[in-house]
DNA sequence: TCATGTGAACCGGTTCACAGCC
DNA sequence: GGCTGTGAACCGGTTCACATGA
C-alpha cells in the first residue's frame, strides 16, 4: 500500500520535533538513493539519523505517508513528499547581515548545499567588503539595507554580527518585512511574536559538550 | 535565607534542559551585575533569557540554590555557583580540526569570549595554513594530530571540515583521548557511547526557520 | 502584598506493544 | 518470521497553585 499524502495534512502545521527530523531525513535520503536503493524500511531510515524505527513511523504518520510491510517506503516518493511539506518554496530568499568569517562560511556553505535558496544581498559596515560578490551574492553597506530589500523582502534574515548591533539590525530587518531570523548572536532579541527566531548559540553548545564530557557515557545529541 | 549549595548536588549530573539554561544564565548575569545590581528576582532572571519565573526557580532548585522572598537571589553568589557547577575547569582544553572560514570564526570568537579555554593546536590539511598562529593557537598538519595531542589530549574536539573526512577525523580524535565532540558536519558519526557528541546543524536550523516563518505567529526558539 | 520553594497536574514527545498483513 | 500502522503507556520537562515567610 502506497500513498501520496493529502494536501490538507501537508499544509497543517507540524510539531517542531517532527519538522526537525524531517530536515534530517531530507538530507540523508539522497545519499541512500544514490547508493542504488529505491525503497527504505523504518529501521534503515532510523539508522541514518540515529533515531528509533517507531519514531520514524510516527513521523511519517503525521503527514499521512504510508508504506508497505513487505517493501517498506518508496524512497523517491518520500523525499519528494518531504520537500513539498517543508519547502523552501522555490521563490524563498534570504539575506545575511555581517560578512565576517562566520558570514563567509555561511555563504560558501549555502551556495554549495542550497543553490535553490536565493541570497541576492548581504550587508556589512566594512567599506572594504562593500561591492564584493560571493557567488550570486553582492555585499552592500548596511545603510542601503532598507533601500535594497524593501521591494522584495527576503523571508529569512541571518544575523552574524557583533553583539552590540544585533538588536538594532534585527529590528530593521523585521521592519523591512523579514519573517524569520537565524540568530548567531548570544542575545535575547525583542521582536514581535509574529517573527520566528531560531537561535544558534555556539558558546552554549560548547559549554554543554564540556559539561557532558565530564560525566561518563552519553549518546549522540543535538540537531537544532 | 541564603545558601551556597551542597557539593554533592553540584556534582550530581543535571538534566540536559537545565544545563542548557544554566549556560544562558551564566552568560547574562555578568551584564546584570555590571548594570549595578547585586541581587535578582526569578522574574528578572526569567526575562533575561526569555523563560518563566517558575522555570528559573525550578532550575536553581536542582542544585539547591536558595534565595530570599524579600530580596531575591544573590547575583554574585549565583554566578559563582553556576561556574562551579558547569565548568569548564580551568585546565580544560580544546582542539579544532578544519581551519576554513568556520574554523577561523570559531577561533576568533573563542579567543574573545573564552580566554580560559586553552586551544593550543588546530589542524588542517592545507599546507598554506600549517605553521600560522591565531592568538595562542598554532595550526598544524593533520598528519601530526596523534603526535601533538597524545600526551595531553584535550577534553573537547571541534569538527569543522568537509563531510567526507568527518568520520575519519572523529575516530582519530576519540582514539587520542578526546571525550566530547562538537560537530558542525551534517553526518551521523559512529563513535563509542562514552563520547558525547553535540551536533550543530546549521542547514537544519535554517530549514526550520523557513518552515516556521510560513505559518503565522511563532515565538523565540532555539539555544543549544 | 509579593516573592520563594515545592508537590501535583499537565503536556508534548517518545516508546511500547500488538493487531493486521504478507 | 518480518514489517507497518497505531492506541496506550510512559517520561522528561514545564506550568500551576499554594503553603510559608517577611
Amino acid at each position: 500500500m502506497q500513498s501520496a499524502p493529502e494536501e490538507d495534512l501537508i499544509m497543517a502545521s507540524m510539531p517542531p520535533a517532527v519538522v526537525a527530523r524531517l530536515c534530517e531525513y531530507r538530507r540523508q535520503l539522497p545519499g541512500w538513493i544514490a547508493d542504488g536503493h529505491d525503497r527504505i524500511f523504518s529501521r534503515e531510515l532510523a539508522e541514518l539519523i540515529a533515531t528509533s524505527p517507531a519514531q520514524v513511523r510516527r513521523d511519517l504518520m503525521t503527514f499521512g505517508f504510508t508504506g508497505s510491510p513487505v517493501h517498506g517506503y518508496d524512497a523517491h516518493l518520500l523525499l519528494r513528499t518531504i520537500h513539498e511539506a517543508m519547502g523552501p518554496a522555490p521563490s524563498d530568499t534570504m539575506t545575511l547581515v555581517g560578512v565576517g568569517h562566520l558570514g563567509h562560511a555561511l555563504l560558501n556553505y549555502l551556495a554549495r548545499t542550497r543553490p535553490d535558496l536565493g541570497i541576492p544581498w548581504a550587508f556589512d559596515i566594512d567599506p572594504d567588503l562593500v561591492g564584493q560578490t560571493h557567488g550570486k551574492t553582492t555585499i552592500a553597506h548596511m545603510d542601503q539595507l532598507e533601500e535594497l530589500l524593501q521591494d522584495a523582502p527576503p523571508r529569512l534574515g541571518v544575523l552574524a554580527i557583533p553583539r552590540p548591533h544585533a538588536q538594532d539590525c534585527a529590528t530593521r530587518l523585521v521592519r523591512v518585512g523579514v519573517r524569520a531570523l537565524m540568530n548567531f548572536v548570544p542575545v535575547k532579541l525583542e521582536l514581535p511574536d509574529t517573527v520566528h527566531v531560531e537561535s544558534v548559540d555556539i558558546a552554549c553548545s560548547l559549554d554543554r559538550a564540556l559539561y557532558f564530557a565530564r560525566s561518563e557515557g552519553s549518546v549522540e545529541a543535538g540537531g537544532r
